[in-house]
RNA sequence: GGAGACAUGCCGGAGCGGCCGAACGGACUUCACUGCUAAUGAAGGGUCGGGCUUAAACUCGACCGGGGGUUCAAAUCCCCCUGUCUCCGCCA
């Protein structure tokens, strides 16, 4: 939810950002023009109901003969209460409309434009080359015991899979690496509901222009999230925080669920685009000032993770028009992906600075003593999809993997896996 | 699955349809007292929005789980929803 004060105080600003976004900037004067039927709609249903509410006091003292006419005057009068206060909820509602076509305000420096407008802010690590041709991560899965595509397509369909043996295990250590990573920079773990109700949903405003993206279980009412972002977000709606003490930080574990409706005939092969998954997603509430920090410290810990697993990757900075309605900038990871020749993404981190949390009534008391909306940032951590880049980066020509020394201490201690360990 | 009770501010807990933004306690903040702490005394409070403002102050409206309704007037009466708790049954 953006600002009204800002909508009002710096339009320009506003459409600016609209226009880096590639939506239309008039979406800023029809909110304005809400706004002020909204508040216009509201001072008249306000006078109404201040002279109905003296007018009652008049009733209560007024002598027992004088009564029956004041009150019949008092009807009069609580009918257009009534009809005032209707028209200031449809002036209310209509605001929200409007205010909702705007999306966060997108912070300086992000590059205008679509998806192909990223701008790469850094690389790290040597392309990886073979002296044997790379099999895929599909293959090695077979190899090696660990990626169980077909038996996910009979149980379950497409884009369904089993991991099985050390893919299991590797799962469960990436994410115990990564839980680990988030304990030592003093994440609060949560394991989240998976099943929201609509409520929520919509709130973390994923029930946008991707509802599509959502599963959704009609008998109950309830919603699969697609990440524990959702229910990290919630975690906290309509309360007050204390930030006296720096940011909170929470590292949520969920499996994810997405129907992945719009990409029919992507990324089909494979487990990098499925419709469950596991991840560890850090949250964070911080104090706005101190936002564009933390989300410098959020992809610093994304990278640290990917470094220690030996992955080669690029950090880019997401273009406004590719980034999601809540979020004012936003950095994906991307690893390379031998067999693809290309940077895939394993990691994005959104700072949603009060838009979110705006909606949410999350809020945290300035020095002033006011309350004011929390910024919240989200990042990812570690999810199922960077099997693909490990299992393809550390393969060996023999079909084997060699694990990254820190996931090590997860395996039990165990430094390779060969196919004939399957 | 059946039956019932409850939902009030940071917490506990009152609350005849108008005198209730809400008693009383606790916590908290400020001040006083005390060499310090503790104790004691006094005072003060919430949230959201509108108006007016650089801001504060001021002022108006709304908020007693959520949504409707009755009424001139609802924390209080009625209906629906959600949540919590208790008992019985069932399953583990």
């Amino acid at each position: 939810m953006i600002d009204p004060a800002l909508l009002r105080s710096n339009p320009e600003a506003v459409r600016r950002s609209q226009e880096a976004r590639g939506n239309d900037p008039e979406t800023v004067d029809l909110a304005i023009a809400a706004d002020e039927a909204r508040r216009a709609a509201l001072t008249g249903f306000e006078t109404l109901r201040a002279e109905q509410n003296e007018f009652g006091k008049q009733v209560r003292s007024a002598p027992k003969d004088e009564k029956p006419a004041l009150i019949a005057r008092a009807q009069e009068l609580a009918s257009q209460v009534k009809a005032a206060e209707a028209r200031a909820k449809e002036a209310e509602a209509a605001f929200e409309t409007a205010a909702s076509r705007i999306e966060n305000i997108v912070i300086d420096g992000v590059p205008a434009g679509g998806e192909e407008q990223f701008v790469t802010l850094r690389t790290h690590g040597q392309i990886p080359q073979y002296d044997f041709p790379p099999r895929d991560h599909v293959e090695l899965g077979e190899l090696l015991g660990a990626i169980d595509i077909q038996r996910g397509a009979k149980v379950s369909g497409s884009r369904f899979y089993f991991l099985r043996g050390f893919g299991a295990r590797l799962e469960i250590a990436l994410m115990n690496l990564a839980l680990d990573h988030a304990l030592r920079n003093g994440f609060t773990p949560l394991i989240t509901p998976t099943l929201v109700r609509s409520e929520v949903m919509r709130g973390t405003g994923f029930l946008g222009e991707h509802a599509d993206e959502v599963y959704h279980l009609p008998a109950d009412d309830l919603y699969l999230t697609g990440t524990s972002e959702v229910a990290l977000a919630g975690y906290h709606s309509d309360e007050i925080l204390d930030l006296s003490a720096g940011p909170l930080r929470y590292a949520g574990w969920s499996t994810c669920y997405r129907r992945e409706a719009g990409s029919h005939g992507k990324d089909t092969r494979g487990i990098l685009r499925v419709h469950q998954f596991n991840k560890l997603e850090m949250f964070v509430y911080a104090d706005p000032a101190d936002a564009e920090h933390e989300h410098e410290r959020l992809v610093a810990w994304q990278e640290e993770m990917l470094q220690s697993l030996g992955l080669s990757y690029r950090v880019i900075d997401v273009a406004a028009g590719d980034l999601g309605s809540s979020a004012a900038r936003k950095f994906d990871i991307e690893a390379w992906v031998p067999t693809q020749g290309t940077y895939r993404e394993l990691t994005s981190t959104s700072n949603c600075t009060g838009y979110q949390a705006r909606r949410l009534a999350t809020r945290y008391r300035t020095e002033t003593g006011k309350t004011a909306p929390v910024a919240t940032l989200n990042g990812t951590l570690a999810t199922t999809r960077w099997i693909v880049a490990l299992l393809e980066t550390h393969q060996r020509a023999d079909g084997g993997v060699t694990v990254p020394e820190a996931l090590r201490p997860y395996l039990g201690g165990l430094a390779a896996f060969a196919p004939e360990d399957a």
